[in-house]
DNA sequence: TGACAAACCACACAAATGTGTGGTATATCT
DNA sequence: AGATATACCACACATTTGTGTGGTTTGTCA
């Protein structure tokens, strides 16, 4: 796990305000943050903000509005619960085994020009844990390799999501269903499956 | 599917641009759209924004700076393709079914507050299609409903993802694999799983 | 005791940013 | 020909926002 720089409960209020802030698209101004936290002067801010750089948590822009950006340290992580201990009514910090780090588990640093996503129709892949209605992200590429699940234009102009096999140099695919039976015919592998999200 | 309001070239490029920024996760300033754009005036910056807002792409707040928001309408969307024509060699405009918003299947407009995501270890839910490695995200709830999949805290503060039952008013815990069998012991439910995500 | 950090405030000033008025030119539609 | 929309510019001004200086108080550590 990844080593914490000490905050002060203060330091990490306006933290979390400015990761909050940074979740909702706007960074806030120092007149927000310290209106928030209730601090009446800017000053006040400015040394929360020159202690968090210190710690190497956010990043600034001089002269310009709303340049806070949280670096890789600080920037929004959703956290990752373990055990908890009983009794406690809320899960409380110290049970936090670590943090997936939003912006790279949903998306992360992908071109967003070579992603598309294909909601996937029927039952054909559910022994791969891909069900009825799961949205599947595909990065597109002209090929692929053995056992990757990739998205396929089939001749009938269909688009099929399929693992693809390699069998002594030939290619196929396969559902991941044994009522299905492998495809043999000629098709094109449009792309690679590299997330699947289910939403309940 | 939506319509979409007809732009001029030059309304699409500082569209585009708004959207490249705000995923960069700082609006531009009207003057740094100018800046891009070529404008020597904030004047027309002012005029192509209104022409934006008037065709419902975005939404602005007075007098704030960097307040540019898109609207559902121009917010980023991934492309959900169904059959596409052959011999395309790339996936055509046309072919595209409809629209995910990024940020809503991602994530979307949820309180960070109360959300934790759990590595799921192991196979109990795999009947699910939850398999081991995925990753849940849940939101923090104190109750469910039945047949919901919940994160639960047992005795032994242990936190598991089950199913959770109703039988006859009393509630208990249901593995999706028969291997497991179902949990009649104390728990307390903590949140309820909203999304699924698995990467390859 | 002295040094230091945390945790504040006031206030002046500078720079960035948004607003508003009033233009020009070109093309299209009626 | 007149109305309307697109596509610009200049420039003054108001407001917001960031910067900087110089404080006070409280507690901790050596």
């Amino acid at each position: 796990m990844e080593e914490k720089p000490y905050l002060t409960p203060k330091q990490e209020k306006v933290l979390n305000f400015i990761r909050k802030r940074v979740g909702e698209r706007l960074p806030p101004t120092i007149r927000e943050i310290g209106e928030e936290l209730g601090f009446k002067s800017t000053g006040t801010v400015r040394d929360y903000l020159k202690a968090l750089i210190q710690k190497g948590l956010v990043r600034r822009m001089n002269n310009k509005s709303r340049a806070i950006e949280l670096t890789e340290r600080a920037s929004f992580k959703i956290p990752i619960i373990g055990t908890i201990m009983a009794g406690k009514p809320n899960l409380a910090y110290e049970e936090i085994q670590g943090y997936v780090d939003a912006d790279d588990l949903f998306l992360g640093r992908l071109g967003f020009d070579d992603v598309f996503a294909l909601r996937v129709k029927g039952d054909s892949m559910i022994d791969a844990g891909i069900l009825d209605g799961d949205v599947a992200i595909i990065k597109k590429r002209p090929n692929a390799d053995n056992n990757d699940i990739v998205a396929a234009l089939l001749d009938n102009n269909e688009v099929t999501l399929k693992r693809l096999r390699n069998r002594a140099g030939k290619f196929h695919l396969e559902a991941a269903n044994a009522n299905y039976p492998p495809i043999f015919e000629e098709f094109k592998v449009i792309g690679k499956l590299i997330t699947v999200i289910r939403k309940y």
